[in-house]
DNA sequence: GTTTAGCACTCAATATGTCTGAGTGCTAAC
DNA sequence: GTTAGCACTCAGACATATTGAGTGCTAAAC
């Protein structure tokens, strides 16, 4: 499965030109671009051998050849550095990111933002997650008669709040009583074991003001469940609509991007690893067969955080943006680490 | 300026048969869904005498008729009743609305998501209001060792919250003199005067932990900034790329809604009235002369709210939409008002 | 005066045919 | 193993008919 090194060569200046040009790549042209002087017929002869061997296709018999999704995978895997990083590159992330509010979500969705910007493609991204967190505190802020804030902290630092109202009034005694409850049964427990139902019970063992506990308790289950939810955060969608190979389906990649699932199932697979990359059908997905996606993950104080990456056509600058995707990671990881150091 | 009868049932057939269908109406396929019988000709007759008038125009001389901007502003103003919602529809929006959560944001933000999918336009939507409200209450919650969570309530009801990170310990004196800080300098105060500057002056006031002091103002200026900056929410844009006649410019379109200013400045001048149809070049943006806007206010215990609307091809069915529009934000805006009652 | 039938005319869309050129594969010579 | 040369392929560009939905106009009918 070892290629030739002058197979390398070619191969490589094939995808290069193709993610240059978007024109299938014949022999003549890349003459140009070869490093040694050959003839468009040796040439010819190793893209044929090429092509023989799964790395190139050929869109029909008289154009010229452009890379396979295997060619894409030998590419990445094998012909360029996943860390060469130019100085441009680098300083346009961080003037993108570094600029950023303390708050984490804001952040990341900044990132992403940026990223998008940069790439010309669509960003994602995951707040960190919270798999197997459990709560290590509760707040209960009284705004109005009936309305509070409900602020929840969770053992690895995220902070989820929101307003809630009560189906009675909150009194001192209630905001007693509720913080009873909490620090007797929420206090301690796993996010995924605050579910509506066992709101229920524990409202149900309250002696007065039912209500009122309940739909306090029922705002912590939507908060809870809010918070585990890890939603794909998606940004510069629109960009997509410039790569005209992705023009046929595009609103079926950005519907599908949009409802989320079947990516969150990928971002979540891809969670294992630091770097993924998917090129079109290895995701599996209809949807993506003509899109690579690129996935990085970002550590909060040397755990796993989420992930952020970028979704594309398949002929994307992989070379440019694996170290990007990469770089913009560690970074967000680090400003992170910070943002919620205690 | 005014239009015969028969006129009148003729353009809105003409408008009402290219909204569904797309093509230009011709004379003789008008004929069928006319209620008086009459030949092609003097049909033919009348869409002159209407396209001389500047109702109608023709993509070509030997094509149909399609309506101008002119010819939908009059089957908007005249022809149509804004009221007219039948109760499928009702049903469908009642069904996706009401089962929303109490969280304000999350009210206006599942009403717009629900919005672009009955449509198959994108929504687009505000959050109330807040030009004019001043600050009623701020509380400190702090969590960590240096984070703390900021809850800011406004006079009219919004409440807005964020974590903060300081740059020195939060300890309780630091929490008190905060609160003392808060209410001699911050409650009453308008949101827009709440600047970083003003909020350095404030800082420097105190004569201890002033850094530490600053950073929690400084997160106070950020989240009152935030507050009055009331963007406009954009779901469901990939509806857009399901209208052939935006095809041309989806991305510019997509882009102009997404950067928000220009956007927000149409909103903003729509806010007078409770509804508002901007047909085409009416809305004085290049990047919109081929789409139009509905656009409906949701009113808050009575006072203005936000905006909530549609965006989508000129050919858009106004006659569904608009009583939608309508519909919808009447719902919004008891919901709100229940959430947000005291 | 309004309505209608009839007819010549227009023009986008479609189909058909031809040409061109970039690119290939193969063979035979270097 | 490399190269020159040549026959072959085929998408894309261009020119040219064909079609048909639709128009405007006129003159007759109501």
């Amino acid at each position: 499965m070892e290629l030739s090194d002058r197979k390398k060569i070619i191969l490589s200046a094939i995808v290069e030109q193709y993610i240059r040009t978007g024109e299938p790549v014949g022999s003549k042209s890349l003459l140009s671009v070869l490093p040694m002087s050959l003839s468009s017929a040796t040439v010819r002869n190793e893209m044929a051998e090429l092509a023989d061997m799964g790395y190139l296709e050929q869109p029909h018999t008289s154009a010229g050849r452009i890379p396979s999704n295997k060619g894409y995978r030998y590419y990445v895997d094998n012909l360029i550095d996943h860390s060469a990083l130019d100085e441009v590159q680098k300083k346009q992330i961080e003037s993108c990111v570094l600029e950023s509010s303390k708050d984490p979500d804001k952040i990341i969705e900044h990132a992403s933002e940026a990223l998008a910007d940069i790439t010309n493609c669509a960003a994602l991204s995951t707040a960190p997650t919270v798999t197997g967190s459990t709560v290590t505190r509760i707040e209960l802020v009284p705004i109005g008669r009936r309305t509070a804030m409900l602020v929840m902290l969770t053992s690895k630092g995220l902070i989820k709040s929101r307003v809630c109202r009560a189906d009675g009034d909150i009194t001192a005694e209630v905001v007693e009583k509720f913080y009873n409850i909490a620090s007797a049964s929420l206090i301690g427990t796993s996010l995924d074991e605050i579910s509506l139902a066992t709101m229920q019970t524990l409202a149900a063992s309250v002696s007065e003001e039912i209500f009122t506990m309940f739909s306090l308790l029922a705002a912590v289950s939507e908060l809870a469940h809010d918070a585990s939810r890890s939603d794909v955060i998606l940004e510069g969608q629109s960009n997509l609509l410039n790569h005209r190979e992705l023009e046929s389906n595009t609103y079926e990649l950005m519907e599908f991007l949009r409802k989320g699932d079947a990516i969150k199932s990928l971002v979540k697979a891809a969670d294992g690893k630091d770097l993924n990359v998917l090129i079109g059908k290895e995701a599996q997905y209809k949807q993506l067969e003509k899109s690579s996606l690129i996935l990085s993950k970002y550590n909060i104080n040397g755990n796993d955080g989420g992930i952020i990456g970028v979704v594309g056509p398949t002929r994307i600058d992989y070379a440019k943006l694996i170290p990007s995707v990469k770089y913009l990671t560690e970074l967000v990881g680090k400003l992170l680490t910070q943002a919620l150091e205690e």
